[in-house]
DNA sequence: ATAGCGACGCGAAACGTTTCGTCAAACAGG
DNA sequence: CCTGTTTGACGAAACGTTTCGCGTCGCTAT
């Protein structure tokens, strides 16, 4: 509860020099500097976040939005950034969306009255003109995590999905699939757009035709993933393996599968975008991407603290973290 | 960007009319009144938190601290919480612990300079002096969650530990099992302990002795209960069931037991008394109590915001939410 | 009539910082 | 020796609110 009133008191000296002393803002003798920085420990000290933040406007937390903390992937973001972010002494203000945009809206604008230095966001990309309203609410610096949008108006960092897409056809390929169900979530959203767009790529490129009717969109929820499954293992030729780009689906898949009375691998081959999930103890084991959150997480705090420290404003850049593929035991080998 | 005296001058009356338009605190005229918030509408006006903050000493922000957000209960909690405050327009500061009792007093120590209205902390509970050292630190009304501490100085919201310890035991009791192995955590962790001497109060009233090699204590980490299921499978006695008391227990158990190359509910029955872990699609499906995480946020929500109202201030108390138990297929009958 | 009181409105101080502008002293170059 | 510049320190204003105390008005009860 000390205030800069009393180390000036204590330290005889004016409220400015103290000032000047902490902060560094104008040249303070050697002398007086030990003084007050002795009447600091003294008294005990601390500077006031509040009365600095109001008359600097600008203040040392940092936002972050994501849809639903409660997924395992946005749940070890948050970790993961609020450990970056701790680390170079600034604390974090959090909310959820819900997935929906005008939460995430409305959360933009409580955290700007908040003042907050920076804003990490994990947007919904849905709804009228999203882009653009985007923009126009937010006034502070702010990197995108996870999804990116066509308007390259803010830096983003994002899982190279391409690759990993990649990744994924190229195994199973391997293994001898060429019949691969493909879930894709809501177009629009990018993660969704371009797990799909390298998919259809790889495919491609290891020349084999797709299947479209093994190709579903727009499949984001766990109920969702659950009713396509069934859908798909009834078809008359149904496919020798399923890919699932988000842990929803992937719970929906594997508890769609188990309704039918099938299982992975025997049944079906079943792999993931998403790396969160029971990987050992629990059969099958899902052979999945695994993202590279940590370094996602000190990608976007790098990329945030450089606009928020103005070294310089150079055009928005797309940072893509490579996944790594993991190889477990939901997915076999056929003829 | 409005201020208020861009509505007082819009408004043409005086900035304290307005202030006390808005905040009710002093008798305005209802001509004012409705002069006063049209100008608002008019020039947009929202009140700068920040500025208000600082005259008021106290902010509209609530602090939670959890040891790690990452582990599903915690994420799930903070989904909820954060619900729950923003819907009577509070807005959450964010940490994680770390399960580091230091760390967490630092963040105690930024949250209050930040002036949070109140704190909901799932306390560490470790550490010289730790209860001390907590009232010491705290000046905020605040809220414990998970785990009590054995002084009562805070509101405290925690599962009905021993209640659902007996729903485990006689539930196990039921199936025949009476070699049931018990791993605890940390002895000092409320969480921990109730479930512990849940454990032997019921296996007590049901008249069967607990072999006591197989409680096994501290096993908090993983990899701890890795080592510690390996240990017991391979007694010259085996237990028949295994009770877990949190996620990381359970995941280890499970691990371990795949090492063995056993798995349950063949080998041994397993059942769990953290509900948050893959219930459909895999196998096994975890028999485990689910703890109600809707009910334990209200709660807390309701404490806090009754001390921060200082309606009235009560002797601190003690909820405990009691769970409810989902019978999976995780334990089997023994003759 | 007038003292007293409640309702209403306002100016100014206060919250704890940072920063602007001023000033004295010390120092450099000619 | 004078001028111009740098260094060091300070008082006061500013950030955007809330709140204290005061003044004015109209009403009621004496």
């Amino acid at each position: 509860m000390a205030t800069i009133k009393d180390v000036a008191r204590r330290a005889n000296v004016s409220v400015t020099t103290v000032s000047a002393t902490i902060n560094g803002t104008a040249p303070v003798s050697d002398a007086l500097k030990a003084r007050v920085w002795a009447a600091i420990r003294e008294v005990g000290y601390q500077p006031d976040p509040i009365a600095r933040n109001l008359r600097k406007g600008v203040s040392t937390t940092i936002g972050l939005i994501v849809p639903d903390i409660s997924i395992p992937w946005a749940a070890h973001l948050a970790k993961s950034m609020q450990r970056a972010f701790s680390e170079i002494g600034y604390n974090m203000l959090f909310a959820s969306s819900e997935d929906d945009p005008e939460r995430e809206f409305s959360e933009i604008e409580v955290f700007s009255a908040h003042r907050v230095a920076g804003l990490v966001v994990v947007p919904t990309s849905r709804g009228e003109n999203y882009s653009a309203r985007l923009v126009e609410g937010i006034h502070v610096p702010t990197v995108l995590v996870d999804r990116v949008l066509p308007q390259r108006h803010f830096d983003s960092v994002t899982d190279d999905n391409l690759l990993g897409a990649q990744m994924i056809v190229r195994y199973l390929h391997k293994l001898g699939h060429r019949d691969i169900a493909f879930m894709a979530g809501r177009t629009g959203i990018s993660s969704s757009d371009e797990r799909l767009a390298g998919f259809r790529r790889t495919m491609d490129e290891t020349g084999v035709a797709i299947r479209e009717e093994l190709v579903r969109q727009p499949v984001y929820l766990r109920d969702q993933a659950y009713a396509t499954v069934q859908q798909l293992m009834t078809l008359r030729d149904p496919p020798t393996a399923i890919v699932c780009i988000n842990i929803a689906q992937l719970l929906g898949t594997m508890a769609g599968l188990g309704n039918l009375g099938l299982s992975a691998p025997d049944d079906v081959s079943v792999i993931s975008f998403d790396g969160f999930h029971p990987a050992e103890g629990w059969s099958p084991a899902i052979t999945s991407l695994k993202q590279d959150i940590a370094t996602t997480s000190t990608r976007a705090a790098e990329l945030l603290m450089a606009r928020i420290r103005e070294e310089n404003q150079p055009e928005p850049q797309v940072i893509r973290v490579p996944p790594s593929l993991q190889i477990r035991s939901s997915c076999r080998a056929v003829a």
